[in-house]
DNA sequence: TGGTAAGCGAGACGGTACGTCTAGTCTTATA
DNA sequence: TATAAGACTAGACGTACCGTCTCGCTTACCA
């Protein structure tokens, strides 16, 4: 969420990182949807107002703390296998998912933003398009080296392996390494 | 949402309708966020006590409204061909989330689900797994006759086909039938 | 409360006093303002409808419990003593206020009585004017005898001696016998 | 009610006057019974949290709307005469009962007392000891002049003034001035 | 170096909705 | 036809949050 403040020079740090410390307990705690402004606002020891002066919604600040200081885009590696590197991204997702509060926190700011635009594609641009951005451009490079085919449809790939992880993540479905492995055999199957 | 009624032979099918099509209209008009148990009480004009007495929250209604009398079920058709009866079937689902109210209250119910483990589970039993049964039982099928291969991975094949549409749906991507033949081009490559 | 049933030949005594014993045992445990038409219908395992059909209000049936079978006029004894009589009238009276639930009932019944005029007279004429009554009679005899002066005001007397017995109970403030004999000492100055 | 506020200081007294306006026409309306938290939040153009804020009960805000910016003690003159000032008080309460609203919030308020012993605190501290006391210091100063006897029993004379005239009162009998020159005719007769 | 304009903790405010409770009416099935 | 059971409309209850708005206080910037 690109916070556009008043006057970003003068934000207390201090603050705001109360303020994501505290966000990211809570979600741990009692779940996306039981977390309100009051509550964080509270258990950070700061006014609601300077909240809201910072962020826009709920759905912004958990973004935000789900996000800060943690590279977004799991490491797409280039070791000259390209299914190779892919599984290994996808089993770094996983696992960020599954061991840390990061999964519960990524479900709740997708459900928000089903109805708040604005945050869904902060979500976009801030989580998917890096991981995405990175497969396109490890696939640009194993084309080139005759990896998989000419006209293998990238983008098209792209949706497939993430909507597969996305799929299972929303549904409350087990994501493990050995789906990992049978969703990249079957998509690169024929692309190889 | 199952409802376990205190006695459903007692059941007022005049207000239960009413309920439902309040919902759907109030959907309609300002989405499933800003549905409230009140509103949709106001609008069918029933008691609040007669909404809480037979679904235990709002995505219990909004599921039901969603998908009474109405099957969720996209017919697969078995013409012989497969791959087009799998594509039939998910331009139908792409259809009927893209033409009716039905995308709005599906989005709004998956998200709501993120913290509602009964409703998500609810979600995939009456409008998932029919479909995803439907493809795996053509599935077999078409291995039977031979028109896919006898080792072909059909769970992970029916993650990675509703994984691709869903995702679409919930980042507010376009889905439109290129976007289907892609997808099946792509899953069914090498397994054909 | 003077029901006037719809026939009442056909009542089933039994509903009665399973609504009138649920009555006294519920004001007991929870106090008259927590009482409630529904309560009382479930403890006693009887419909609502019952409840409603043969009284008006809460307060009725509350009325109905605390005087039934229950001579509400504490007896005015005639020992020749007009004073002393009086004196073990009210002392009677204040006995059953504070031994019983009797005390906690009668005063629910007169506050519901501010918002119900028909209870209010019917606490009157049930409670109030029956003592008020043995009073006025015994008074008249006392004058016959000379006990009291001729000219004494014995409305005025009445409303002294139960009011002030109920000033005090409906302020929590204690009763007991030397109240009593206070108070006829004073009323009875230059009457005796 | 001594409300203990949160933090007076905060306090908006524009919209603590809204509130027992509300408050004093709505008992004028609808009677006290008939007068909801929700009612007068909605007449006084207020949240609901406002009032719950700073007052613990209905009966709270009724005894504050009725005293508020009121002498709830009617004077007790010294005109030298103690019984012409004894029965000038009693035929003021009597006029401030019949003639406003507040007879109707007394009533309320007492009734609700009956269920709620720290409002019957309140009413009696805030209506009826500063009379009782003006009473009781008058018949003080009465006693040093020899307008009474010395031992005139003061504290029953409080009880059985006030009494009187709370018992008419709440059993909806006229209390008019004949009633209290008849009432202070017995009540001093003999203690003179 | 003192004024002023933020940001800050705090929390009251007008509101909306929650989920529960009860009122009083109506319906159904039983006896 | 009276009953037990309980669903129905209606609406108040008291609570939790929403997002906005002061309040004083502290902290930086600028004159």
């Amino acid at each position: 969420m690109a916070e556009t403040p008043p006057d970003a020079r003068r934000r207390n740090e201090c603050a705001r990182n109360a303020i994501l410390d505290a966000t990211v307990s809570l979600i741990g705690e009692v779940g996306y949807a039981n977390v309100s402004i009051e509550a964080i606002a509270r258990r950070a020891g700061v006014g609601k107002q300077t909240i809201y002066r910072w962020w826009p919604s709920k759905g912004a600040v958990v973004l935000d703390a789900a996000t800060r200081s943690l590279d977004p885009v799991v490491l797409l590696p280039d070791t000259g296998d390209f299914l190779d590197d892919v599984r290994a991204q996808l089993k770094g997702i996983v696992e960020r998912i599954a061991d840390t509060g990061f999964g519960a926190a990524y479900r709740g700011v997708i459900a928000a933003g089903q109805s708040d635009d604005t945050l869904l594609e902060a979500v976009f641009d801030r989580i998917i398009e890096p991981n995405v951005g990175a497969f396109v451009a490890r696939a640009a490079r194993a084309r080139d080296r005759d990896e998989i085919r000419a006209d293998a449809d990238v983008e098209t790939l792209a949706d497939v392996l993430y909507g597969f992880v996305e799929f299972r993540l929303l549904h409350a479905l087990p994501v493990d390494p050995r789906h990992i492995d049978a969703l990249v055999e079957l998509a690169f199957r024929g692309v190889r």
